[in-house]
RNA sequence: GGCUGAGUGGCAGAGUGGCUAUGCAGCGGAUUGCAAAUCCGUGUACCUCGGUUCGACUCCGGGCUCAGCCUCCA
């Protein structure tokens, strides 16, 4: 039985789809202007994993991850280029793209874009004025009422009078409340517009998820997600949005998953200390990241250092390494890790302890399989079975063993020559040549291994 | 100030009212020409103070510390 984690009880309990067998999901995607970091690869890779889980669990998902595509930061960006929006959004969203499929994340099923989505946006936005729900400043503005929305406060755990009482929110003389916010935006000259019955102008953040999410999957589903700073505002207000426009409850689980921290801090672009996806994949490989990022549970904090990007390296390297030389088989019918395995996944997508029994299942793969090959080949083929559920293990163990970033280090072939000169050395018993060689390749970053099948080699 | 979450062994990171998490690192052994890989064994822990209990790291309450949100942010 599937438990999730609801920001809005602040509690787990027990999945329940609204139409049986059916999940419908959404994933509050990226702003592109820039090139994704960490923390948008462990928004990427998390509710992948979930929704693999919920595939492998029999659910027939609808995944829908939007892209926003327009908002301030991306026409201040375009105008320091010197850039067209299109272009720049363009080339953020195939970077995006080429991330994402690195890291071994699968394609939602619709991606829908807030620039190819206006009607739906300016319909929502008339309903919500027709409902008495938002109305017209001054300026021209279309604001959402709060005061008129009952529930406003409940995901995030918020009053009203505290959020007034603290407010930060900068003073707008064309709001009648602080805690108002922007449904539609007057285009100042030469921005990019789009034409409503407000004028000229562009949607307001929030708004464009409430007018997605409803047009892909309804007025009402099953599982909205994002990163932890997304709870407020943004997803209260697509919350008041959903519920005033359309009169029924939005969403049943909101999911939402913790920062990336670095030095005890968090990883964000304003306090610049963020690591982009592609700074790192030259150091590390995909699969390393994104064992790295499911070595924690999703809604704690994930540590980003080197150390803890090696710890995850080596790691892959005990899996891999117990995958290796084994038969084709078909998966063990023996289930018990599997289902050790489904009740960790069924504990809140708890992949830490999913990736224990997965260590567990290569532990017994070691023992057996001298002395039962066809047991331990089996349990190879069950392992990598679920470790698919995580997106993890799905090539070839002596590739992964042997691959690695290889910029400046030695060719194949020259490993492989050394390897031959050495094992003539041993053959003929020259022990100083044949350690003098091994420690050369060590020095390179490749260790040997001899063994009496002969001498193989991979990459540390 | 308000709200949220967290404090576990050298590091990372799960979990449980009494019984080995797991991985890396350490130590001893097997194996090896030496190694590596692997196997066997092993050490180190649950922020603090109270309470509940036969028994709490695990439940309850206070405190301390940390992170985050309250402004764009995954």
């Amino acid at each position: 039985m599937l438990e999730i984690y609801n920001t809005l009880k602040r509690r787990k309990e027990v999945f329940e789809p609204i139409e049986p067998g059916k999940v419908r999901m959404y994933v509050c995607g990226m702003t592109v202007y820039d090139l994704c970091h960490l923390g948008h690869a462990r928004v990427l890779v998390v509710f992948d994993t979930v929704v693999r889980y919920l595939r492998y669990s029999g659910y027939d998902v609808t995944y829908v991850r939007n892209i926003t595509d327009i908002d301030d930061k991306i026409i201040q960006r375009a105008n320091e280029n010197g850039e067209s929006i299109d272009k720049l959004t363009g080339r953020f969203i195939q970077a995006m793209h080429e991330d994402s499929e690195a890291l071994n994340v699968q394609s939602p099923d619709l991606e829908p874009r807030a620039t190819h989505s206006m009607p739906a946006i300016i319909d929502m936005i008339q309903t919500l004025i027709d409902n008495k729900a938002a109305y017209v400043g001054p300026n021209g503005d279309v604001y959402y009422d709060v005061s008129g929305f009952a529930g406003y406060g409940s995901l995030s755990g918020k009053k009203i009078e505290d959020l007034r009482a603290g407010a930060r929110v900068d003073v707008d003389e064309s709001k009648q409340d602080a805690l108002d916010f922007v449904l539609w935006k007057r285009a100042k000259p030469d921005e990019p517009n789009w034409d409503s019955p407000w004028g000229a102008g562009r949607p307001g953040w929030h708004i464009e998820c409430s007018a997605m999410s409803t047009q892909c999957l309804g007025n009402h589903f099953d599982i909205h997600g994002g990163g932890m700073d997304l709870a407020f505002p943004h997803h209260e207000n697509e919350i008041a949005q959903s519920e005033a426009c359309t009169g029924e409850h939005f969403v049943n689980v909101w999911m939402h998953n913790g920062f990336v921290q670095i030095n005890e801090e968090k990883m964000s672009k304003s306090l610049g200390n963020f690591f982009t996806i592609r700074e790192i994949l030259k150091i590390y490989r995909p699969e390393e990241v994104r064992y790295f990022i499911l070595s924690s549970q999703y809604r704690s904090p994930l540590h980003y250092s080197d150390d803890n990007l090696d710890k995850a390296r080596g790691a892959l390297a005990r899996l891999y390494t117990a995958l290796r030389d084994l038969p084709e088989a078909a998966p063990a019918e023996d289930t018990d890790y599997r289902e050790h395995f489904n009740k960790a996944m069924d504990d809140d997508f708890n992949s830490p302890e999913a990736l224990a029994v997965l260590f567990d299942m290569a532990h017994d793969i070691n023992r057996c399989r001298e002395k039962d090959v066809k047991r331990a080949a089996a349990l190879a083929a069950s392992m990598r079975k679920l470790a698919e559920v995580l997106g993890l293990l799905q090539q070839d163990p002596e590739s992964w063993l042997q691959g690695g970033i290889t910029s400046d280090g030695m060719s194949d072939e020259q490993i492989n020559d050394l390897v031959v000169q050495r094992d003539q050395a041993r053959d003929n018993k020259d022990w100083a040549e044949s350690d003098r060689l091994r420690d050369l390749l060590q020095d390179a970053g490749i260790l040997l291994e001899d063994s009496a099948g002969g001498t193989r080699w991979r990459r540390k």
